[in-house]
DNA sequence: GAATATTACCCACAATTACCCACAATATAT
DNA sequence: ATATATTGTGGGTAATTGTGGGTAATATTC
C-alpha cells in the first residue's frame, strides 16, 4: 500500500547547483501520476518559497481561477499574481527540475535547500528562512489552534 | 478473541541498531489490517518520541489535512508543521522499520527503546527519557483529571 | 551573419538505501 | 523434555539515489 498519487509528506535536504537544478525526492516523483509525464508547475508560494506542483493538480486550480470574474478588481489582483511567476518544467532524466533566477532569489535560496511535502504540493525552502517560520509558529496565539480544532481532528 | 485491527496495547522493549532499524512486536504486527500491506507512516510525536500509524488511519489524517486553504498562513504552518517529518515506510522480512537520523535524534534514542500501544498509534521512546515524562505524571494536579472525567467513563 | 549565453542531454561516481541470508534466543507444540 | 516454529538481531551485497561536470542543441545578442 502506498500514499495516494500527487501527495507528499516529509522533510528531504539537497542542494541547488550552478545551473541552478534541484532534486526532487524520489519518493515525489514515484508519487506522481502517470498523466503529469512528469511535469511540473513552479511558482511563488504565499511565505517566501517555491511552490510545485503536479501538472494535473495546477490545473485544477487553474480551473477555480477561471470560476472568478474579472470584473471584480480583487480577483484580477489575484489571479495575476497567482499566475504570473508560474512556470512549466520537466524532470530531467536524474529527476531534478531547474528554477529560474526570479524564484531562486525570491525565496533566497543559496546552496543548501529543504524540500517539504504539503499533502497536494511541495515547498522547496532556506533553511535559515524556515528556521525564522518556524519560531513564528511557536509564538502562535493558541486560540488560532482552538479554531482549527473545529475544523480538523487530529 | 482478539482485538480490533490496528488497535495497539502493551509495552515492548527492543534495540535499534547501527542501521537505525528497530523491531515491531510481533503482537502490533498481527494486529495490522491486511490493507495497510505493512506499511506504516513514521513522524514526530506530541512529546519527545516517534508516532507510528498504520497507513490506512494516517490517510484519514491527511483527507483533513486537505480541506484546509493554503490562503490562510495559519493554516500553512500547521499542515507543514504536521507532516514534514511524517515518512512512510514498511516492515522488512523480519517485521522490523527504519527510522531516519532526524526521528531518532529527535526522541533521544541510543540502543535501547521502548515500544509503547496507544491504542490507534504506536509511540517509540528512549527509557529514561520516558522515566522523567512518567515522574512529571505524577505530579499533575487531580484536579485536571477531573475536567477529563466529564469526557470519558474508565 | 557570427559570437555568446542559456538550456537540454548524457555520462560518471560516491553515498545511501533496500534486499537478502544467517543465526541465536524465545516461544509453542508434541 | 525434546523438537519445531517463531521472533529478535546482525551483517553482506546489489540496486537506487544524489550530485557534479562535459558536450551538444537551442536561443539571444551584437
Amino acid at each position: 500500500m502506498t500514499l495516494n498519487k500527487n501527495t507528499f509528506i516529509g522533510e528531504y535536504s539537497y542542494t541547488i547547483d550552478a545551473k541552478g537544478r534541484i532534486n526532487i525526492p524520489s519518493k515525489f516523483r514515484n508519487s506522481l501520476s502517470k498523466d503529469n509525464k512528469s511535469s511540473l508547475v513552479v511558482t511563488r508560494g504565499m511565505d517566501k518559497c517555491v511552490w510545485v506542483y503536479p501538472l494535473i493538480v495546477w490545473k485544477s486550480i487553474e480551473d477555480e481561477l477561471r470560476k472568478l470574474s474579472s470584473l471584480s478588481s480583487i480577483n484580477r489582483s489575484f489571479i495575476r499574481n497567482t499566475v504570473r511567476h508560474a512556470s512549466i518544467t520537466k524532470l530531467d532524466k536524474q529527476g531534478r527540475i531547474s528554477l529560474n533566477q526570479n524564484l531562486i532569489s525570491f525565496s533566497s535560496i543559496t546552496k543548501n535547500a529543504l524540500i517539504i511535502g504539503m499533502v497536494n504540493k511541495i515547498e522547496i525552502w532556506d533553511p535559515s528562512y524556515l528556521l525564522k517560520i518556524d519560531n513564528n509558529f511557536n509564538d502562535i496565539d493558541s486560540t488560532q489552534f482552538d479554531e482549527l480544532s473545529d475544523k480538523i481532528i487530529l
